[in-house]
DNA sequence: CTTGCCCCTGACGCGCGGGTCAAGATCTAG
DNA sequence: CTAGATCTTGACCCGCGCGTCAGGGGCAAG
């Protein structure tokens, strides 16, 4: 399948699948006479798992870390780099920003219930 | 006081005082005959409201809405636009963002524990 | 053959709150 | 009087995950 098929399959554009091969997430596919790019059924899979790993917000540069890693993650678990947790540190800066915003809510909420 | 003072004094720049200024935040100040800001106590009360406010996550959008009633807040109230309340609206996406930023942890965290 | 959609590469745009550099004028301490 | 810090405006830079042209070639149908 070309392109523009193998995008709407992984729920996402033509754009994305380049940026994601020109970041190192995608191995370079083959291509037709013309230069044209084919993926096929795994290619697409592989798109899931990183478009899933980046709505956990991870970054491209998380992913590209563990690029080689990314077809055996399929369902179950979460990338690991060479020495430590990405998938942990993102936890821990998750946890603050949620304690952060939750404070953030709460000073807002506070100044509200005052000019009541 | 020149800006570099009274940036101090509000505990910032210089660069985001003329920001503020040709955000509409600020009211243009006073010049000296060779075309230097001046400011004064007020202003620079009126810059650390502003602060305070783009720190509890409104924008400078929000803040350009009711910058005739900035200097009224000081201590206690919250803006409020004509017709609605731009702090209430920020209340309700702060909320949504820290349930979505909760959702991703507790996802990524169900994903780490299915690794060990 | 032509129409019309798809694909190619490369480059710039976005939002947002300023940071940073440039080139010059001004202020102030010694 | 001079050196050095501070001021002026204007313009470009940042991160980040792509969107959106621009200018060109491919591909199946009528």
């Amino acid at each position: 399948m070309r392109i523009g098929d193998a995008a709407a399959a992984a729920g996402t554009t033509p754009r994305a699948l380049r940026f994601y091969e020109q970041r190192g997430l995608l191995p370079p596919p083959t291509r037709t006479h013309t230069g044209q790019r084919v993926y096929d059924v795994h290619d697409v899979k592989r798109v899931r798992v990183i478009r899933e790993l980046l709505a956990l917000g991870l970054t491209v540069e998380d992913l590209r870390g563990c690029a080689d890693r990314l077809d055996q993650i399929g369902t179950t678990p979460c990338p690991r780099s060479p020495r430590d947790g990405v998938a942990a540190r993102r936890l821990e800066t998750l946890s603050a920003e949620i304690d952060r915003l939750t404070a953030v809510r709460d000073s807002l909420a506070q100044r509200m219930e005052l000019t009541r």
